[in-house]
RNA sequence: GGUCCCGUAGCUCAGAUGGAUAGAGCGUUGGUCUCCUAAACCGAAGGUCGCGCGUUCGAAUCGCGCCGGGAUCACCA
């Protein structure tokens, strides 16, 4: 309906229809209408009052409004010049017919397309370091990133979710030096990363007493690099124990990949980049290391080889890119990694601009902030770092605890397949929720707090229009079937209309948190159309009337509303339940 | 020190092309369960948008300068 206000406003006046159409913004308060166009520009434009403008085009619109037969009287109801902003007040009845047409056609994928069809986007998240814990940390990348991936094939993209292992350095002949001391095979079949975590710590205590240490470690990794039987046995059952670890917490979360190649399968390709790079001409000496100079992008050098000519992660991120390119061809090629690295992959993405690269601008980092802990007592006994499934462990127990008090009759699977997403999902939401820029600050209160700007309120909504729908008697269900205009017509109050309102601007915020790779745009706007029809729910009886017509367009409204926040917790990752 | 980011209610955050009276949630406080699930709803209190100057008809938003916090600045990733 935006687009009849847009057309008729281009045909009164001298601006383009794509003009108006960005210029029409929402009036803050519902009283004073649904759209509203600012005539500021205009003024500039033909140099008058942009208060008699508004006057003036107010008595032009209103003529329009009298003929009876014309599509935009159908839209509007009235027009106001209030100041310099024309304010339109759309007819409810038509809003509403429209608003569940374009619901019940879009069916359980509100805002979909293929506006992405044929076009492959790499999106790469979640790369834990091979033989260290998965920590609460991870969670930023692996959430952030799947959410990011579900958006863009939610759009019809080719998405391919690549994982980054940290398989390959140094520490690796650290380790390795450290097993054949301090080993336990045991205490490694029971719990992998544990028993690694502990000789690599142990290694770094007794580095300090015994420096020789250090020596031994870096030629255990040449010896690795060099493709030694035994170092690469070790590592390869270092590499393995770890991933089924990994696995256990990526089954949890529903999350798989498509691209498990760490840094070691691209360290294979470091010889082609230092070639490519030198037949270019970009590699030049210094201080004994080779690098690519950037300074014409106001950067530091990037350094390509170190001065005893080994690659450094650099390296292997240019093969990276270019191999990706090479076999994906891709639209975009996506990091979401932290905002520390900021500096590396501008660095990356400069280098790729000096090899050439056509558009390198499809490299993008979608960078992301520190997950922080606003006390002392955010942490386990045994140090400093939360891990991720102890705090999803934690979630979920908080939530098990809330639904077995209210819902006694349930059997323990159930229980425990409810409790699960919900827990679960409480955690996702809160690394969604906030830009992502911005730190996550952790507090046990916050974290197990369940109320108000939560996964478990929106989750909670949802099972309130399923059992509308459980609950509705066959006569209104038989009339909801058929989905007749007349019937959407009658959602006209105040607190309907604003439910239709959210509803219409879901597919916008996906298209939103697209653009910007944020998905908290897209949670946002569930977490407003949740509280209208929480209002909504309030206010108005659904089941509770006696017109079997209005019954059924208000339950058309919870079933419209169900969808779009399925469709929205689904991107963000969040599993839906029935009931809580 | 150079570059970049941040500073909005007691706390956590929105305010993504400069527009109407700066908004949510938590917390505080007062109400609402014989009635479609109270993980809910309704009301109240709470702000010199870090400070100053500037651009503009109009600035939380843009520019400059301060103050405070953070990230980063090659042989780790």
């Amino acid at each position: 309906m935006k687009d009849i206000i847009a057309e008729a406003l281009s045909e009164a006046i001298e601006l383009s229809y794509d003009d108006v159409q960005t210029l029409l913004t929402q009036p803050p308060q519902p009283n004073m209408g649904d759209i509203a166009f600012p005539c500021f520009q205009l003024a500039k434009k033909i140099r008058k009052a942009p208060v008699l403008i508004a006057g003036e085009l107010n008595d032009k619109l209103n003529l329009r409004l009298t003929d009876s037969a014309d599509p935009f009287s159908r839209a509007v109801e009235r027009i106001e010049a209030v100041g310099a902003y024309l304010n339109f007040f759309l007819r409810r009845d038509t809003f509403a017919e429209e608003v569940l047409r374009a619901s019940i056609a879009a069916g359980d994928r509100p805002g979909a397309s293929d506006e992405g069809k044929g076009k492959t986007i790499i999106v790469e998240y979640s790369s834990p370091n091979i033989a260290k814990p998965f920590h609460v940390g991870h969670g930023f990348s692996t959430f952030l990133g799947e959410a990011i991936a579900n958006l863009y094939e939610y759009a019809g993209y080719n998405v391919q979710r690549f994982n980054h292992l940290g398989d390959y350095g140094t520490q690796f002949g650290k380790l390795i030096v450290a097993w054949r001391r301090w080993g336990d095979v045991e205490a490694l079949n029971k719990a992998p990363i544990q028993e690694l975590t502990r000789i690599y710590i142990k290694f770094h205590d007794e580095a300090k007493i015994e420096p020789e240490l250090e020596d031994e470690a870096r030629r255990a990794f040449t010896r690795l690099e060099q493709g030694s039987e035994e170092e690469m046995k070790l590592w390869q059952t270092f590499r393995e124990v770890s991933l089924e670890e990994f696995d256990d917490t990526y089954d949890r979360v529903n999350i798989h990949f498509d691209n498990m190649n760490g840094e070691s399968f691209y360290a294979k390709m470091t010889p082609e980049v230092v070639t490519l790079l030198s037949e270019k001409g970009l590699l030049i000496e210094s201080e004994g290391a080779q690098v690519v100079d950037l300074e014409d992008y106001g950067l530091n050098p990037c350094l390509i080889l170190k001065n005893d000519g080994s690659t450094i992660y650099a390296t292997r991120d240019i093969a990276a890119v270019l191999y990706r390119d090479r076999i994906w061809n891709f639209h975009r090629n996506i990091y979401v990694v932290g905002i520390p690295q900021i500096n590396h992959f501008n660095q990356i993405f400069a280098v790729m601009e000096k090899l050439g690269m056509p558009d390198p601008e499809r490299n993008v980092h979608v960078a992301f902030g520190t997950v922080r802990f606003a006390d002392g007592v955010f942490s386990t006994r045994k140090g400093n770092i939360v891990l991720l499934d102890e705090l999803l462990d934690a979630g979920v127990a908080h939530a098990r605890a809330i639904v077995e008090e209210s819902h006694p009759d349930l059997d323990d699977a159930e229980i425990e397949e409810i409790s699960e997403r919900i827990g679960v999902g409480a955690v996702r939401y809160t690394y969604l929720a906030s830009g992502r820029e911005r730190d996550i600050l952790f507090s046990w209160e916050d974290i197990l707090d369940y109320e108000g700007d939560t996964a478990p309120y929106l989750l909670y909504t949802v099972t309130r229009c399923a059992s509308l729908l459980r609950k509705a008697d066959s006569a209104v269900l038989k009339r909801l079937e058929k989905h007749s205009d007349e019937d959407a017509a009658l959602l006209i109050g105040d607190d309907e209309q604003k439910v239709l309102k959210e509803i219409v601007q879901f597919p916008e915020s996906l298209s939103a948190a697209r653009k910007h790779y944020e998905p908290s745009m897209m949670i946002r706007r569930l977490m407003q159309l949740a509280r209208a029809f929480n209002t909504f729910y309030h206010s108005t009886p659904i089941l509770r009337v006696d017109d079997t017509a209005l019954s059924a367009a208000r339950l058309a409204l919870a079933q419209a509303v169900e969808r779009t926040l399925k469709a929205g917790l689904r991107i963000a990752g969040i599993e839906p339940v029935d009931r809580m």
